[in-house]
DNA sequence: CTAATAGTGTCTTTTAGACAATATTAA
DNA sequence: TTAATATTGTCTAAAAGACACTATTAG
């Protein structure tokens, strides 16, 4: 039926379709880029103290131009018959050999100059793994692959109110800026990112700027911001963070996977009320841990 | 500095650029399709009576194939030079005659399949608009537009448990079913969508799938399942819902729209509570309602 | 006066915050 | 015994749910 649907040309859909040259308009390439999340444990001198968590990004350094010699998120152009998630889980196979795990969509990035070589977009993706006995491997692209500790934290924060004269009412414009510093052994990468949200009576803008970088690639401590960002807002409404822990894992420890992506300390008997009905209780306890024991948990599903 | 390292075959940065040849890798197309959402009254026979609101959404009747004659989003490819948000602009400029809205990347599909043409991405976005005194107009490739009413509910909701074999854990799959259904006078258009989350002790995987179809282009019913949910996600922890409104608006119309969105029936004395601080009263009212008038707010900046 | 909505008060329930008390282990 | 973490209890404060009462208007 719809098929027979003739067009101004008197085309038919099957018609019009062999016809089509999509040759005849530029395009874009598309790349994935992820970034993959992990924590990890800081040493620990005292045998007694818990040891601290880092939150954890993995980056390779370009091995190829452009930003050769930088550090840069995993990624790779999308290939004809694929889907972004499926370029996404072929690179991080690749980097981390890892297969099922937590992934999702965070933004397209498009501005046209955000890549030296040509028009290439940037569909990013987040991955939180465990990463317990994972060994990151350096891609073809790349010369090294390392787990970078992760410090993201507000350092302004400036509201202007401001007479908007194009309409009779007011506008407001926040602006905050973020530092983001990813350290590995003596390497140490800084960038600053500012979020400006600009609100009138008719809309709300969102707009994230990067204001200085030193050693990242391309866009990408925005992309980071942006992850960043996403993990903070979800943590509370969700069960994303889990997906950081191993199959088994105490509450305190849980806690301080919470803390450490929240950037603040947490209490202990409002956390666990809370987080109550999303663990299953295990017979397993931790062991010489030179203080009283602590019970495994599993996420519930 | 950066620029004099070489790579491997000797080549600095901008010596790499200028040989590098984007023709060399298949691309696909890019195009920004947009869910503008807008809160509609329905006529109300009764003159004291308050006129119930609908949640519409702006469809175009395509006329050119493919899809010749079905109903589709607004849309249209990425030129150079733009990036996917200003495409949304640009196709949203021609279709409402609008400028300044709320606008919102929700998700870059790009199933190979798509689009029967070739290779098409879609970067979709969410607008919001107060739609009072915009007449729709259609664009190029359309015959028309209109405002379609969005009736969006859950018809099933199914959980299995699962030993997975694999490891030696669980699996869960929830399987929801949504009838979606869009009206514009004597048009009906109707899809099924199934959202699928799975979860393991690894990870969480969630995936929307047309199930049937009836006179929506492409996959644009998931595009507009997709906006719905993340409309919904949002209006209780944000103040996104305002870009629905008018500049001065009652509270009790501005709890018809959450109630519109939500699709259930809040409480008055909470939902005053939990917006108080998010608008400022003025000094006007309502006028020949048949009732009590009542005091207009705006949203606070 | 009436049928409608507007707006507020208050009691209850739930959730979150704060902090203290008790329990248990390895060295 | 001690220094650490584990776990639970309890009081308080804030937020959400439920429902009823009063106020005000056009016709």
């Amino acid at each position: 039926m719809k098929k027979e649907i003739r067009d101004k040309n008197g085309l038919t859909e099957a018609e019009f379709l062999r016809s089509y040259k999509a040759e005849d308009y530029v395009r874009p390439s598309v790349a994935a880029d992820m970034a993959i999340f992990t924590v990890q444990e800081a040493e620990e001198e005292n045998y007694r103290k818990l040891p601290e968590k880092k939150l954890c990004i993995l980056l390779i350094e370009r091995g190829v131009h452009p930003y050769l010699g930088t550090w840069a998120l995993p990624g790779g152009f999308v290939r004809p018959g694929e889907t972004t998630e499926e370029t996404a889980k072929r690179e991080l196979k690749e980097e981390t050999g890892l297969d099922h795990v937590y992934l999702e969509q965070l933004y397209t990035f498009s501005d046209p100059d955000r890549d030296p070589r040509t028009w290439v977009m940037s569909c990013s993706y987040m991955a939180l793994i465990d990463s317990s006995g994972v060994k990151p491997k350096a891609g073809d692209d790349a010369a090294k692959a390392a787990w970078f500790s992760i410090s993201y934290g507000l350092t302004d924060d400036h509201t202007e109110y401001r007479k908007n004269h194009r309409y009779d009412g007011m506008k407001t414009i926040r602006t905050m800026r973020y530092e983001l510093v990813l350290e590995h052994e003596d390497i140490r990468l800084t960038a600053v990112i500012e979020k400006k949200v600009t609100k009138t009576e008719y809309d709300t803008k969102e707009e994230y700027r990067i204001l200085s970088n030193d050693g990242l690639a391309f866009d990408h401590a925005r992309i980071i911001a942006y992850g960043l960002e996403r993990l903070r807002g979800k943590v509370d409404y969700t069960d994303i963070a889990f997906h950081l822990m191993p199959l088994q894992f105490t509450l305190t420890q849980l806690q301080q996977v919470y803390e450490v992506i929240l950037d603040k300390p947490l209490l202990k008997a409002a956390f666990r009320r809370k987080i109550g009905h999303l663990v299953i209780e295990t017979d397993s306890f931790t062991e010489n841990a030179g203080h009283r024991p602590s019970r495994l948990y599993r996420r519930k599903l």
